[in-house]
DNA sequence: CTGTTAGCGCATTCAA
DNA sequence: TTGAATGCGCTAACAG
């Protein structure tokens, strides 16, 4: 049967306070008494229960995550940098999946706020005005990681300086067709800012923007498969092709290479995030390389000292990219 | 401020178990009353405190999954399974990442007993003896997820059969100098199962066991790539290829394209998992299919079930593969 | 250095 | 149908 602190002070013949002190380090107790508690804890197995604890303390050690859905690339490796630092700093993490529904957001913040987290990650969070709210009222330290907004304090990236870098290196090589395919009917999306760098980049350099070459996918494998195998085959397609992030960009190289058209030379491709898989598949994809598991694990150490109430210099983390020139381009 | 349970009361100017049955939905409760209260929860933005509760009850809603790496290919979609199940039964999922560290898995298992958890799923854990003990002694329910140990309940797939299956077919396709990476120094380990497979089918198809052709990898892309380019260097070297896993098969795939063999005119090669990126990838891989998300679900159904003292029809659930053709081989 | 006591916020038994 | 009282297991004054 589990024991419980009382358990503990009576077999010990001591009071649980004592113990208390003793599971908790207490410097004040004498040598002898704190071995003495120690044998019976032992010999009972005994472990105190956090959630006595928490209510007590009021804090959990504890925080949640918010992401879209850990299935998809990119997202565990934030994930993966969090639980690192998180588990420096002792805490345990609830991971939740919303598939970027925001009543699933909302609902899941609720639930997280009733179990007392310490602290809130939200990884490319969509953050609608309620759950900004939400935010504002609950007063649970929150970060955002991947995406921006308000006064929410923020880890990301600039995308779209990435994107027109990329488009540059592009440019660079002598491309002048360039097609990309994000999502261009994102709202307030990173795709935009994609969008916008690449427009940046062609405008710089005197090139027309050709609707034509844009092309609105969504984010997954088939839609860069789709979007390439459509790019095609227009008259004067494409001489390189931006894809929004890296699992479109190997839908695009697989819709290139089943046409029979070599990369780099016929085509070249470039893509965006740097999942694991771009380094490895072949050709290897040139692109952008977010720095996903410093992301996370800096936007857990910005939560620890929010949640501990040090000051931070700033609340708006940009971290650097970098461009991985690779086999595609 | 937050407000609790006794703020909600006196502003309604009721007793505190009244609200208390108002939240938990009791039906004793007068319309009346009940909707009075209800309007002062609304006013007061009132949420429950489950630490407070489950102190009280005993139950807290969550578990925890233990898994090597979730930036490993593989674990997500099964955590995503896991967790779809355990979202449908108000489950919250604490992750935890043990790097297949006993020491580390000892230690959360540890942490989740003491911040009491309703149950526990191990994902492709190595379970030592140390932590099969914990697991009878602290009575959580826990459920082992892809590996399988003792009288701990278990889903899993029969991975030996999968292996056997998936080199009798390179036998049907007149393959008979077929490679296998694998991890043979693992223990009690998945891979050993798959080496037990691979030689099975070579027995029966009366093809001589060849020890040059069993390389000992890890479990990652360059174990996959290194082992493959050794394969090809030697005289009389293979011409199919057993990966272990599509990581490593992936890493085979770059090393023949690499040397500008053709796949799978001259080399075939096979993977093993199924995880996204090998239908994705050029040319896409031939591989045994886990059902992984199921896994998951099915996973956290039998936890569940545990967990209420349902009975099951059995502890031991063996899922079914699919060996799923490919442009590899 | 140690023990007594008072809650933390809630669910629940027992009376009313 | 409602309220008063008790305790879940623990920490933290406070007193000794």
């Amino acid at each position: 049967m589990k024991s419980n602190i009382k358990d503990v002070a009576k077999k010990a013949g001591v009071s649980i306070s004592t113990v208390s002190r003793v599971v908790n380090e207490s410097k004040v107790v004498r040598q002898e008494t704190y071995k003495k508690v120690m044998k019976v804890i032992k010999e009972l197995g005994y472990k105190p229960n956090a959630i006595a604890r928490s209510l007590k303390i009021k804090t959990t050690k504890t925080i949640g995550i918010l992401i879209p859905d850990i299935s998809i690339h990119l997202y565990p490796e934030i994930v993966r940098g969090i639980e690192d630092i998180a588990n420096m700093y002792k805490y345990n993490i609830f991971l939740c999946n919303t598939d970027l529904d925001s009543e699933k957001e909302l609902q899941y913040y609720d639930a997280l706020s009733e179990k007392q987290v310490d602290g809130i990650i939200l990884i490319s969070s969509i953050i609608s005005d309620e759950l900004n709210n939400k935010i504002k009222e609950y007063e649970i330290p929150t970060v955002s990681i991947g995406s921006d907004y308000k006064e929410i304090p923020s880890v990301t990236i600039d995308k779209k300086r990435a994107s027109k870098e990329i488009v540059d290196y592009l440019i660079d090589r002598g491309h002048n067709r360039i097609a990309i395919i994000t999502d261009t009917k994102a709202i307030k999306s990173k795709s935009l800012e994609k969008l916008n760098g690449y427009k940046e980049a062609l405008k710089e350099a005197n090139i027309e923007y050709d609707e034509r070459l844009v092309i609105s996918g969504g984010y997954h494998f088939k839609d860069g498969y789709e979007g390439a195998r459509h790019l095609l085959r227009l008259k004067d397609g494409p001489s390189a092709i931006f894809a929004a992030n890296d699992e479109m960009a190997i839908g695009v190289v697989r819709a290139v290479l089943e046409l029979g058209l070599n990369i780099p030379n016929e085509i070249a491709v470039v893509g965006f995030d740097n999942i694991d898989m771009s380094a490895k598949v072949f050709p290897s994809i040139t692109t952008v390389a977010q720095p996903l598991y410093e992301m996370g694990a800096i936007g857990m150490r910005v939560l620890t000292k929010i949640i501990n109430n040090e000051c931070l210099e700033t609340t708006k983390v940009v971290l650097n990219y970098s461009l991985l020139e690779r086999e595609s381009s």
